[in-house]
DNA sequence: GTTACTGCAAACAGTTTGCATTACC
DNA sequence: GGTAATGCAAACTGTTTGCAGTAAC
């Protein structure tokens, strides 16, 4: 995700409006790296607006999604998970704690990826590397 | 997963019965390489079992995840899908038709992941890697 | 005969939508 | 003032469970 003046910008340009909601929601995915779900989100938030609704978080994180300024984590069967950080790199799930966390991805190995030559040309728009095991604490 | 005789094997050693529907989804499922959900599974038993339900094709995906002898893809966010290949490969997703698909994996560049260090030692179990994007029909 | 499986129906969890009210710009 | 966002409630989808009847061994 970029500084949230630029988030903002890009909002104002494509014609959506800035309400309070929305720039919280935009401060609490800032450089945040604990991955959260929308209910963790959701929860968050609630602690500053009271009265905000899940839907809104939800619609919300959908938009930024649409934009790019976040991905969505399809690695948690369960729920799906959200990051700001949309710089090529890996993650880990622990399957006990269900806690997600990032990896460095080595820069040569993603590139170097046979894709199936029967299909003709898959295009790869993003490429999810996902190490699934136990993390330090439940190892 | 292995070839029927075994996996009935298995399945008598655990002390767990082989039914007529079980058998069709073994046979089902052995080398089927379509990627599919559990919903796809129970729709193409049905032809032989009319009267076969999906907790019955439910359960004994599970069964088998259990004992290792398919994996749940959860590559698709709306649904789990199932792969009775356990070898060493990765997957395409389409965004477009949601098609999964095989795909070849580089021997050298997994095990090249430079795994968190600040985490202490985070255990890999299995290596998921995902590429996103549109398929050959689609794109 | 004993034990596990099947199939039903219902619960469950996360996600998604329609719509009236509210707030941004 | 016009347009989009909010928040509520309800629908939806896939997953999971409890249990009585049935079938494997």
């Amino acid at each position: 995700m970029r500084d949230i003046e630029s988030v903002i910008q890009r909002f104002r340009e494509a014609g959506l409006k800035i309400t309070p909601q929305r720039l919280s929601i935009f401060r609490l995915l800032k450089d945040n790296h604990t991955h959260p779900s929308a209910e963790d989100i959701y929860r968050e938030i609630l602690k500053v607006h009271p009265s905000i609704s899940f839907t809104t978080v939800y619609k919300t994180l959908q938009t930024l999604r649409d934009m790019g300024e976040i991905q969505e984590l399809s690695i948690n069967p369960e729920r799906a998970h959200y990051d700001p950080d949309i710089t090529e790199h890996a993650h880990t799930f622990c399957r006990s704690c269900r806690q997600i966390g990032d990896m460095a991805l080595p820069l040569n190995a993603p590139l170097d990826l046979k894709l199936p030559t029967e299909q003709g040309g898959f295009k790869v728009h993003a490429l999810q590397v996902h190490a699934v095991g136990l993390c330090g604490e439940c190892g």
